[in-house]
DNA sequence: CGTTCATCCTGAGAGC
DNA sequence: TGCTCTCAGGATGAAC
């Protein structure tokens, strides 16, 4: 779940509240939240204890804190990914323990703990070396994000309308762009006026970036209003949900009437979830499909 | 090579 | 009440 505005949120939670601060002890609950960690949370626990937490920073959904060890340089970082339901909570020490906490940060200063919160434990966390560019290797397959200043709009688009495949499965490839999930993916969609089954190959480049352009403000929208919320699951560091769902023209708004031509919105399923569309703005192509 | 599909989990809500 | 079924903001690796 948390697209790119809600992990935002949630970096930008990490930078006021954990950047600077050095780590005492991290506590990690059972095997599955450090999965992708491949010695065991044991040894990650031991490779961040002492470390200090230089910056909090992100790319797409992923989010890293840079790590530094005493006065040498940060050449890794604490990778993190929330997955469908992962949290991250600034808490006094003496808070009841969450039902499905999986790791405890506390740190020197005695101050707040960080704690990573996740129902259904898709997110997890990992020790990732960082590159020269200062991204985590083991994220280098993740693409820019829209607001990333090496992302290429046009070049984007230039490439996509060369290869048949359908729109919304490129927007949600994180590996082309980054950062856009099922909401904000219908939420661009229906802003261009695109079926998400419609070819690349059958758009305009100018379509294409225009698409993009939808995706990034949307995005910014959202993010300006702390993110998408339809419930508890989704919150910033101190538990608060944002709440961009009454702003959704698409997403979720199956049967409501279309904000721009009040047909009622329609919902299909593609690639196994749901898809939400006005079928006027956005009609369905013949050529290809079921 | 590129692309699709099942899978990892828990909980909420609908329908019976 | 309780059961079964469907669905949920994602990413990965195995299988084609």
């Amino acid at each position: 779940m948390p697209e790119l505005p809600e992990v935002e949120v949630v970096r930008r939670g990490l930078a006021a509240h954990v950047v600077g601060r050095t780590l005492q002890t991290v506590e990690l609950r059972g095997t599955r939240v450090a999965r992708r960690h491949t010695p065991g949370p044991a040894d990650l626990a031991d490779r961040l204890a002492g470390r200090t937490v230089a910056a909090a920073r992100r790319r797409g959904k992923y989010l890293w804190l840079d790590l530094a060890d005493g006065e040498g340089p940060t050449d890794a970082a604490l990778l993190i990914h929330l997955g469908m339901s992962g949290q991250l909570l600034v808490e006094a020490a003496d808070a009841p323990d969450e039902k499905h906490l999986h790791a405890r940060f506390t740190f020197a200063d005695e101050g707040p703990q960080l704690r990573f919160v996740d129902q259904r434990t898709f997110g997890g966390l990992a020790w990732a070396p960082t590159g020269a560019d200062g991204i985590p290797e083991t994220i280098a397959h993740i693409a820019p994000d829209p607001f990333d200043p090496a992302f290429d709009r046009d070049g984007l688009a230039r490439r996509w309308r060369t290869r048949p495949r359908e729109i919304k499965r490129i927007l949600l490839d994180q590996g082309e762009v980054s950062g856009i999930g099922n909401i904000y993916a219908d939420e661009a969609l229906w802003r261009a006026g695109i079926h998400g089954r419609r070819l690349a190959s059958s758009l305009t480049g100018p379509a294409l970036g225009r698409l993009l352009d939808h995706a990034r403000d949307v995005m910014t929208e959202a993010l300006g209003q702390g993110g998408t919320s339809f419930d508890a699951l989704y919150v910033n560091v101190n538990g608060a949900s944002g709440y961009f769902d009454r702003s959704l023209a698409a997403y979720g708004q199956r049967g409501r009437p279309c904000g721009r031509c009040g047909t009622l919105i329609g919902r299909e399923v593609f690639m196994n979830r749901s898809s939400f569309f006005c079928p006027k703005c956005q009609p369905r192509p013949r050529t290809i499909g079921r």
